[in-house]
DNA sequence: CGCCTTGCTGGACGTTCATTCAATAGGCTA
DNA sequence: TAGCCTATTGAATGAACGTCCAGCAAGGCG
């Protein structure tokens, strides 16, 4: 009946076994992703999975850290690459977050899915909250950056948090319903929320944030 | 062995199997929340959910049904007994997201687990889809008006999108770690925005923004 | 060319789950 | 108090899933 799978590298096909369960979970559903669609949507059979994950436990884990790795080394190399200062920085960050490779629907989807699964699994749950620590760790520190350049009071911590919420809640929406708003949208909202934190105010100078470390 | 479930009133022990669906998916996750640990927390036996219930699916619904409800109905609520403009208004609907009885760690945990089911199941979507767009666009009617109010150029729409997701995202990562950030903190971080909207600027009065119509 | 390592297959197995339904018991009415 | 109504129970049922493993075939090496 069905051809055979054709035989292929260890690492070629951990990719699309890979790359095969984030379709299936943004098609079907963290529940509905079974290893029977799964290994269908990587055409191959069931049993495959063993032969190159521990279980289908493991094989979600690997994805997610896949999802991980990937928004990492993209918003890294997109600051890299943009160069200048602090601010630049955080627009790239925001601009990686709504673009391509990184912005993608059924990558979103996958996202949505292991949120909710990282909050009663152990494994995903650390790994998650290293991801956001560091993350959050990350963006106070160029807001602190930022903020020392104009001579402006800011909590860096609170404004890494809230840049993070925002992006992440826009993925959310954007993912629950992709009609309610355009990524340039999106992406603009996030812009603009940065730049009002560094446009001096006609009235106050000081808008009553203090200072805050930058690590939790 | 165990005791028998003293009898109860239909409206009764609805509520009280709702309540236990919350309890069961905020501790084991909407996957392992079964139809028996529902059950358990309610203290009543398996069989019992045929009798309130079409089913475990009619029963999920029913939660997600009340906690979009309780969150609409508290939300006009406090921001009527508000009273005063619109500014006003939106800073007690954010207020409201952020204390009791709406940001409770089991609920929003449980909106957590229904964000991430609604991405693919057609009914649990569409509840969504509506009780965002509506959320949205009273946001926005309050936005444009308080923008009309001070003579402020605002795209009322993207401001809407960007504090519903601010609030989401908020709720997201608070859920997933909670010792990340207080909820005072998200609290203050939503207010600051909403303020950034209004205080007029320094050099420009004009942001590069446009007035948008406030429904999608 | 033929063996042999190894990627690959799919039926079998055990587990878990939602649902059903006949039996049971609590409480209200007459 | 007797009897009926119905909320409640829990064993039985069947479906779905992840994992296991014995066998198959493709490609490389001798």
């Amino acid at each position: 009946m069905t051809a055979r799978a054709a035989r292929a590298d260890a690492v070629d096909r951990r990719r699309d076994l890979i790359a095969a369960t984030v379709r299936s979970i943004a098609e079907h559903g963290f529940a509905d992703a079974t290893v029977e669609r799964i290994c269908a949507a990587a055409g191959v059979s069931r049993g495959l999975i063993s032969h190159y994950f521990a279980g289908k436990d493991d094989l979600l884990l690997a994805t997610y850290r896949q999802l991980t790795d990937e928004l990492g080394a993209e918003t890294a190399r997109v600051a890299r690459a943009r160069g200048g200062g602090p601010v630049d920085k955080l627009r790239a960050a925001i601009e990686a977050s709504f673009r391509p490779p990184v912005f993608d629907f059924a990558k979103v989807s996958v996202w949505v899915a292991f949120w909710s699964e990282a909050r009663t699994r152990p494994d995903l749950r650390a790994l998650n909250r290293d991801l956001y620590r560091g993350y959050r760790a990350a963006i106070a520190r160029l807001m602190a950056e930022a903020a020392r350049e104009r001579g402006i009071a800011l909590d860096a911590h609170g404004a890494a948090v809230a840049l993070t919420a925002l992006i992440d809640g826009l993925w959310l929406e954007w993912s629950l319903d992709p009609d309610a708003f355009s990524p340039e949208i999106a992406e603009t909202v996030c812009l603009d929320y940065l730049d009002g934190l560094f446009v001096p105010r006609a009235e106050d100078d000081n808008p009553g944030q203090e200072d805050a470390s930058d690590v939790p």
